[in-house]
DNA sequence: ATGGAGGCTGTAGCCACTACAGGGTCAAGG
DNA sequence: CCTTGACCCTGTAGTGGCTACAGCCTCCAT
């Protein structure tokens, strides 16, 4: 079980390693040792941590999010309402991101297609300046 | 057709004040006049082009692209190929928001409702954790 | 004369990274 | 032993699109 470089770190966790570097900076990923060189050395700890961050952000947990999260998984005899109630705030935001969209989406296409051919009749030119 | 303060502006456009301010420093709104104390003077003009911006952002575009569309609504007599590629283009970006908050939409309802009741048997930790 | 609303500039902060600049270190090949 | 090139280090600044001050000045009504 030999120790990991912060690339090779960045490749098993699949994440950029100035993000790794930036997440030891806010405190998400702990402090690793360092080689009398100092450069960082992770263990397999580090990549469970760091896959489970990218996992979280992957499922577009919020940074602050992630750290309650894994405050949780460090406790695992306490309740997961917690766990839970986050996830379902997040999902909620999730569902009135997509509907923003949606709405956003149809409106797009009503305008597209323009049918003029010069700026002075363009649709979307149009609908944006709403002269009226 | 008296002018209008920055605050006037502001509520008839529905634009912050800050964000008037933050349009000018960025060349996107014109700089106005001023009165002798210094005071940001608007005219209909300004009101219109604000507008203008406000409803671009209402759609999604980014600031680059409203400032293309502002300057094709400059030019009424070229041809509007290219707002319409402008507005094709966006609603791509826009589709292909929506199928990714969709997909995570879908994998964060089949995580919600955790039936565990202690972290270590949760089953949004253990997505996370994704130990196996 | 005064008080409060509104205006001014300039800077820093937000989120979650990303991109340098300018250096040091390590291992393999010649 | 020396060089080359890949890797690592720190620190800072930039991204988008605002937003929020701090610390001033000005205007108008009472």
């Amino acid at each position: 079980m030999k120790a990991l470089n912060i690339g090779r770190l960045s490749e098993r966790a699949g994440v950029n390693i100035e993000t790794i570097r930036y997440y030891e900076k806010i405190g998400l990923l702990p402090e690793p040792s360092r080689t009398a060189a100092g450069y960082r050395q992770y263990g397999e700890d580090h990549l469970r941590r760091l896959r489970f961050i990218r996992r979280g952000r992957d499922l577009g947990f919020s940074i602050e999010a992630i750290r309650a999260l894994l405050r949780l998984a460090e406790h695992p005899e306490q309740p997961c309402a917690r766990a839970d109630e986050l996830a379902v705030e997040h999902l909620a935001e999730v569902e009135s991101k997509i509907a923003d969209l949606t709405r956003l989406r149809d409106e797009l296409q009503r305008l597209v297609h323009c049918v003029g051919h010069s700026v002075a009749e363009c649709r979307i030119i149009d609908t944006l300046a709403a002269i009226k």
